[in-house]
RNA sequence: GUGCCCGUAGCUCAAUCGGAUAGAGCACCAGCCUUCUAAGCUGGGGGUUACAGGUUCGAUUCCUGUCGGGCACGCCA
């Protein structure tokens, strides 16, 4: 047969496309056909009648009579009725149908690959998390949806590399610095009160006790010299005041410490880096380029982006600061590059992150962001915007927070005191698969309700187990026929004639269209449904039928089409991250 | 207050860039293991798609308004 793919949605297109044109002189690419929702409807629809009826002044039937006419003779269609207000309902022949198994056994994994991307070059930047703690349940979230994106643009024909953007410059750094110091210092005796603004988990003491094993007690100072002249505020005491203090700690770590301090958030930083890139690891999650905001910072790309800016006519000075004309390209207020102390804001370094990306030559941007930065969008681009790059080529789908879910209530979280449940606890608890599937199998821009009772259970309750475990029986029947795979791969069809099995062949031919489609909308959970609804065609398939029949010709057709439910299975599951077992 | 997102079965969610009679799972009821894994299957009840208009052959989908929920409105990152 031949190995090259073209599906047979492609096929009966083009024989549509060449029919409207042969009755009309008109644009046809908003034309197309669709899976009817009721299999009486015919196995494809093309509501191409309806839509050309106005401009060629005709009534809808009649023009779908004058298109079936027009269709080339072909070996794909069976019939076609015209039905309702004018639809045409396209009944396919069983050869055309069945021939989507000898398919997807020839390619293998290959089965789905599309060229909707036409290999252009993509950089998805996802996470990006504060390296000042570990991962929360919220950025699993963005790991699973980037990764998952990632993997099935990657399948749709683009060039993906994936980015992590490192913010290791900036005050969060600081102050994890300072906590880690105080916690240090407590080490060695100290009773300065741990300032509630600083980061209070356990891993910090832990990081504590790593730099006292490094440096001893090199780091040290007695607290009179580290609160001279300081205030600190009690309780009661407003937010500025607290934030004020923590800015003079941080000074006077810098002052004491003097060239140890550098070392210092260098190595908390390391730590915590490492904690990260290990935890996404085990995820299932890994990254083409570590990027770091510092870099940008000592290569003097944020300078440049800035001065670029002031040389265009967009900043101005005002009280002290400097600003950028933001309000020129759509965003509600002009913001603030350079402070009045002097140091860039994070908006400026994200400028010169996002213009080093562009430079970069990727054909396509993609951050993936949480929900909340949403009104962060029409500052960045409209400082690209004022750069001169089209940011039309980036794209910025968001993802909302997550909530979890024990024994029916709402598991409270507070980063600030630290109450967050972490990625690794979630993994711990559900496991890696659950937890995969389950952020990908929302819309993105909805709020995610993370059952952990269902994320855990390994019942039929669990769409996890529910589609590995397709998979799996799939393996089971063909270990019980114990004869070699290799030898199904062009065996007859023609016995396969049930409904179940036309179902089975109908979604293994709605593969690359279903790529397709999660790839167009940055949408996973495409993906994620349709694996539910091949395990779920093949469950009841399993209960309908015996594989292992008497009759050879039709025991080795059905095998086939499971072997090719099952190499569908386990690549859609490969892209979302999750495994496919071959026993459970 | 302003901007963005959302509102679908009792619950959690789908619905192929406007298509035909809006679908799954859970929960509830009734069945299926002497047969390739019951982590499975079969059948049943359950809806004014928040509400009111508009656009057209056709609206859960697009537009306007109202009600209800979430998020954002820093010289934080």
């Amino acid at each position: 047969m031949n190995n090259a793919h073209v599906s047979l949605l492609t096929e009966l297109n083009q024989l549509f496309h060449e029919a409207i044109r042969s009755i009309a002189d008109v644009d046809t690419t908003h034309l197309s056909l669709e899976r009817p929702k009721q299999s009486n409807h015919g196995d494809y629809a093309h509501n191409g009648a309806l839509q050309l009826a106005k401009v060629l002044k005709l009534a809808p039937r009649e023009v779908a009579q004058k298109l079936i006419d027009a269709l080339p003779s072909n070996a794909l269609i069976e019939r076609c009725d015209i039905a309702g207000p004018g639809f045409i309902n396209i009944f396919v022949k069983q050869s055309a149908k069945q021939r989507v198994v000898h398919q997807v056994l020839h390619k293998g994994k290959e089965w789905g690959n599309t060229e909707f991307g036409h290999q252009r070059s993509l950089l998805i930047e996802f996470v990006s998390s504060n390296p000042t703690g570990p991962l929360h349940v919220g950025h699993g979230r963005g790991a699973s949806y980037g990764d998952s994106v990632a993997n099935i643009l990657n399948k749709a024909g683009f060039k993906v590399s994936k980015e992590y953007y490192v913010n290791d410059a900036g005050r969060q750094m600081d102050i994890l610095t300072v906590s880690t110091w105080l916690r240090y210092l407590a080490l060695f005796g100290s009773t300065i009160a741990f300032p509630s603004n600083g980061y209070q988990g356990d891993y910090v003491t832990d990081m504590a006790e790593l730099v006292k094993a490094q440096w001893a007690k090199q780091l040290y100072h007695a607290d009179e010299f580290v609160l001279l002249n300081l205030n600190p505020p009690t309780q009661t005491e407003e937010d500025e005041a607290i934030e004020r203090y923590m800015d003079a700690l941080i000074a006077r770590a810098k002052f004491l410490l003097k060239d140890h301090y550098h070392q210092l958030h260098q190595h908390v930083l390391s730590l915590q880096l490492a904690d990260c890139k290990e935890d996404l690891k085990e995820f299932g999650v890994t990254f083409d380029e570590w990027f770091s905001e510092q870099s940008l910072y000592t290569s003097g790309a944020v300078k440049k982006v800035v001065d670029q800016l002031e040389a265009k006519g967009y900043l101005y000075q005002q009280d002290g600061a400097v600003w950028f004309k933001s309000t020129q390209f759509g965003d509600e207020k002009d913001r603030v590059v350079q402070r009045e102390n002097g140091i860039y804001t994070y908006f400026a370094s994200d400028i010169a992150y996002h213009a080093n990306k562009f430079e970069r030559g990727f054909d396509l941007l993609i951050d993936v962001w949480g929900a909340d930065h949403h009104g962060y969008i029409p500052r960045v681009k409209a400082a690209l915007t004022a750069l001169g790059f089209n940011t039309e080529r980036l794209i910025i789908p968001l993802v909302q927070f997550v909530s979890l879910y024990r024994g029916g209530e709402k598991v409270q979280m507070s980063t600030r005191k630290a109450q967050f449940v972490t990625l690794r606890e979630l993994r711990e608890e559900v496991g890696n698969d659950p937890a995969r599937l389950f952020y990908v199998l929302r819309k993105s821009d909805q709020h995610l309700d993370f059952d952990l009772d269902l994320a855990k259970s390994h019942s039929n309750d669990n769409p996890v187990y529910y589609i590995q475990y397709a998979h799996a029986r799939i393996h089971s029947v063909l270990q019980k026929w114990g004869q070699d795979i290799a030898s199904l791969v062009d065996c007859d069809l023609s016995p396969l004639t049930l409904e179940h099995e036309f179902k089975l062949m109908q979604l293994l031919e709605d593969y690359p269209d279903t790529i397709n489609a999660a790839a167009r909308d940055y949408a996973p959970h495409t993906l994620a449904f349709y694996l539910k609804d091949l395990a779920a065609e093949l469950h009841s398939y399993y209960n309908s039928q015996q594989f292992l029949v008497d009759d050879v010709t039709l025991c080795r057709a059905r095998l086939s089409l499971i072997l090719a439910v099952a190499t569908v299975l386990n690549d859609g599951l490969q892209l979302l991250g999750v495994s496919a077992p071959l026993t459970m």
